[in-house]
DNA sequence: TGTACATCAGTGAACGCGCGTTCACTGATGTAC
DNA sequence: TGTACATCAGTGAACGCGCGTTCACTGATGTAC
């Protein structure tokens, strides 16, 4: 019994290899030119085992998507404990109000970045092909991101009592920041080359305007 | 001579009717998934008389982008004309700023919703190989990207007298506009499933949030 | 005007290659009695 | 404990296919004289 476990542990392993070398790759070339050769060669098992743990690979696609969720959840969990708002009121000045959001924006923004950095593949599979690719690709991602759409609003409606959105716009919001961090994160070259300090100044400052227009507009529907 | 040029526009011709096809294709199953030879049997030619037009696929890709940069720019010229800020005053009501925000907002997100109804592949080629694909063909994207971002600021800063942006700013607002709504209208499905109407209100709401900060802030920083 | 030559878009045959997939096999491990 | 059988991850040979690319050729059109 203990051993049968074992056994399955094992070919747990191969699958979580399989996965990894999928990710690599995906990450240089784009899941479009995965092949399960490519995938078996760099796992470094023969092409025929593949099939002993998926039947296809989009099958494998979505496990990957799988993973890199689970991965995004857990940076996304790091930052919630790093992104507090400090108290507002109705009718502080502009600037005031900048410098609360800031505390929101700038770990959002640094988590995302050290996120790539680390693990350039993630975002990939998430923000690239998130429109391209095989409709079963697309539909996992679609769901994924869904996910973490929400547990971005959650963090914000953790803030909620200096913060006050209304439910319904907070998944637009966040679903907002995450494109837009998102997008510019990708725009920066792969680890590959020589690897630049990012700049994430320009990005802070989109969603510093993006919130404040938020602020401003619930602070006003309120009255 | 005339009949010189006679042939050389059959050559034209034959390829316009490959950049056209491969467009086509690119929408359905992108970029990645072209091939010389899909491409010429959706063109109706032999595979080898690509040659005679393209030294290899990318090269084609940058006439494709080239194509899809001088179709984007006329509908842009398009939303210029019907693109107009009214003027507002320091200290207006936020309300007031949005309503005046929108007469900018509106027209941009109708044009490119009506631009990716009329032709998705430009849509497809611009925002989902940007990231992707092979190094040649996400120079000129970024390059096109980078002459479309400057048609809106360009557009932007002719409402200067009542909307007046710092110039730096320009270009990073045009630039989040595109983002935001070019990946909107690529969430949506393609035209070969049924076209339902696309949503519009969520997009422009983003916009208009984006505007409003901007707006606040610039009225702030001439204090 | 007539004739000989040049150009060049388009072609079909052929090549070697990487791909996905099938198949029968191996050999380690677990189970039954 | 010993023996016979079952399971199943991993394998190597082999297949047919679409791919990019080469090559020598065709035939329409343009040019020289």
């Amino acid at each position: 019994m203990a051993s049968r476990n074992e056994a399955k542990e094992q070919k747990e392993k191969t699958s979580q290899i399989l996965i990894d070398s999928a990710l690599e790759l995906c990450a240089e070339e784009g899941y479009a030119s995965l092949s399960l050769r490519s995938v078996a060669r760099k796992a470094g098992i023969a092409p025929t085992s593949f099939y002993r743990h998926f039947r296809e690979i989009d099958e494998m696609g979505v496990a990957m998507v799988e993973q890199a969720k689970a991965a995004l959840e857990e940076w996304l969990a790091g930052a919630r404990k790093i992104m507090t708002f400090p108290q507002v009121k109705p009718g502080d000045a502009p600037d005031k109000l900048l410098a609360a959001i800031e505390h929101l924006t700038r770990p959002f923004v640094k988590t995302f970045t050290d996120c790539f950095q680390n693990t350039p593949w993630l975002i990939h599979l998430f923000f690239q092909e998130r429109t391209g690719s095989s409709a079963a690709l697309r539909a996992a991602i679609t769901d994924a991101t869904g996910g973490i759409i929400r547990d971005l609003s959650e963090i914000l409606k953790k803030q909620g009592r200096s913060f006050p959105f209304r439910a319904g716009d907070l998944d637009m919001i966040s679903e907002t920041m995450i494109t837009l961090v998102s997008r510019d994160v990708m725009e920066y070259p792969s680890p590959p080359d020589a690897q630049p300090v990012y700049p994430t100044e320009p990005t802070i400052q989109k969603l510093n305007l993006l919130m404040l227009g938020v602020l401003i507009l619930e602070q006003t529907k309120q009255e």
